[in-house]
RNA sequence: GCUCCUAUCGUCUAGCCUGGUCUAGGACACAAGCUUUUCAAGCUUGGUACCCGGGUUCGAAUCCCGGUGGGAGCGCCA
């Protein structure tokens, strides 16, 4: 067992978002490759936007995709609690050391003011940030000021003139002037932590040693840098993911489509799919592989070929990925996941189990998703639906459609005692001797199924049964004659 | 505007460190063909990429310099 501890820290604002779940399963990844801990810590000192069914959705999620977490606000853990509006009481015991050292100050510029300071600098060409003049008001004070105008910030007294070098795993040597980050926030008030100040506070509390985040954070590890040099921390090693991209290469959002992993639970992708290909978004085992399962994944696991620019996240390949995996499923593994997929299509009916999974097991092999599932075996659950068109093929007539109808239903009737695949023989030979074997199976086919595209006849009769497959002959006539 | 990151087929990428074996490999997608009762699968084939310009070198996708493109960050959000 390795001291390696990693961590995300997502803030419940949202849905498990599958840039976060990413950066989870790498932060995963890398912990189980080199046997340390992995971490979910919950960000939710933004009391406005938090809420605790997102927090929960996250949760679930990322248990749901198989990434699951050494310590957490669920599974707890040695550094309990997870949340950090449970650690508010460590975030004021720092600030006030800081407060008291002078390392940070009380700026009570009001918003307005800072607005107009920022739009002032953008208009001359500057960089928007702000250096306070508070910083070097005297510390009594400003208490006192603090006391009876609560409207005021705590910001950290940015050394000016230095260069803040680190070693990113994925990038290499990175540096920053200090002069360029300004007097940054770091609470609104003793006891509410920003995000800076917090997130460097945790993660030397439960011994974080390696932050793996989004490429968005690169500007922020300054910052923290100077926070954890500020306090007498250790500084972690950082490694910045290149971010998920949507078609028009930005950063995946909403308008590029489904963003949220809730979402693509809910179309009928099955976790392990999911897991292996955003493992493969911006990395690869070297190899010519890419159907990895989590073992291999973590077997093969190595930062250094993570990628440094951003990756598209290719609804396409996701979807022949999943069919891959759709496909790697016993019947009766597809059949109990499927099964909710295609409730609406069993309801108030009666249908053994053993015949939902054939049914199901015939459409394994041409399956993306398990939503498409619904409108792809209604037939066998109901009645099908068509118009008299779908029944002709090539260039046959209604007539023709009948008289082949009427051959079908004959052999069958003729060799219902005979196994299915002696059947098919039997109907492929008369096939032949009509000439085209398309004008007897096609109409057949359809009347099956109702459908211009299905598996072949006979396995669906094989299924369906010869008594039903007459029956729906005999309807299928009917429409023929009608027209 | 400033700062930082980044650059190989449409997309994900191998190759780059340690120049030649790269007429640049694989996968998804696409197209054609085979098979075929439809669809899917399978098999075969095909097209498509080293951002640009200089330099170093006998030789550059690979090393160096300069551009350009793309992205992200610049909150009393995280």
């Amino acid at each position: 067992m390795s001291n390696i501890r990693v961590r995300i820290a997502p803030s419940p604002t949202g849905p498990l978002h599958i840039g976060t779940a990413r950066t989870a399963l790498f932060n995963y990844l890398f912990a189980r490759h080199l046997g340390g801990k992995f971490i979910i810590r919950i960000e939710d000192t933004d009391l406005l936007r938090s809420d605790p069914k997102f927090e929960k959705n996250i949760l679930e999620g990322l248990e749901w995709l198989g990434i699951e977490a050494d310590e957490s606000p669920i599974v707890g853990g040695p550094d309990a609690p997870y949340r950090q509006t449970e650690r508010i009481e460590s975030y004021a015991h720092y600030l006030k050391k800081l407060l008291a050292e002078g390392k940070v100050f009380y700026c009570f510029h009001t918003e307005a003011e800072l607005e107009e300071e920022k739009r002032e600098l953008l208009e001359t060409k500057h960089s928007p940030i702000h250096l306070c003049e508070y910083r070097t008001m005297d510390i009594k004070e400003a208490e006192t000021l603090a006391e009876i105008n609560s409207n005021y910030v705590i910001r950290f007294k940015t050394p000016a003139g230095r260069i803040i070098a680190f070693n990113d795993l994925i990038r290499g040597e990175l540096s920053f002037q200090s002069d360029l980050l300004g007097d940054f926030s770091v609470a609104k008030k003793i006891d509410v932590p920003l995000y800076h100040f917090a997130v460097v506070v945790d993660d030397e509390a439960m011994d974080i040693t390696h932050v793996i985040r989004g490429e968005d954070h690169i500007a922020n590890t300054p910052k923290h840098i100077l926070l954890i040099e500020a306090l007498g921390f250790c500084i972690p090693q950082y490694a910045h993911l290149p971010l998920v991209l949507g078609t028009d290469r930005s950063k995946l959002s909403k308008r590029h489509g489904a963003t949220s992993i809730d979402e693509y639970r809910e179309q009928g992708y099955l976790p392990e799919a999911l897991f292996n290909f955003l493992a493969l978004l911006g990395w690869n085992p070297g190899d010519n592989r890419e159907i990895l399962s989590k073992e291999e994944l973590i077997r093969e696991f190595s930062i250094e070929k993570i990628q440094k620019a951003g990756a598209v996240f290719d609804f396409v390949k996701l979807d022949w990925m999943n069919g891959e995996y759709i496909r790697k499923k016993t019947s009766d593994e597809l059949t109990r996941i499927a099964l909710p997929f295609i409730e609406t299509l069993l309801s108030g009916k009666q249908f053994s189990l053993d015949y939902i999974t054939k049914v199901i097991a015939l459409e394994q092999p041409r399956l993306k998703k398990l939503s498409e599932l619904l409108e792809k075996i209604d037939y066998f659950f109901e009645e099908p639906q068509y118009d008299v068109s779908l029944l002709l093929w090539k260039k046959m007539t209604a007539e023709n459609a009948v008289a082949a109808l009427d051959v079908a239903k004959k052999l069958l009737e003729q060799n219902k005692e005979k196994p299915i695949t002696a059947m098919k023989e039997i109907f492929l030979q008369k096939g032949k001797e009509m000439g085209d074997k398309g004008s007897l199976l096609w109409p057949l086919r359809v009347a099956l199924s109702g459908k211009k595209a299905s598996p072949d006849p006979f396995e669906i009769m094989e299924i369906l049964g010869i008594e039903k497959a007459a029956r729906r002959i005999e309807y299928a006539k009917k429409i023929a004659v009608l027209s």
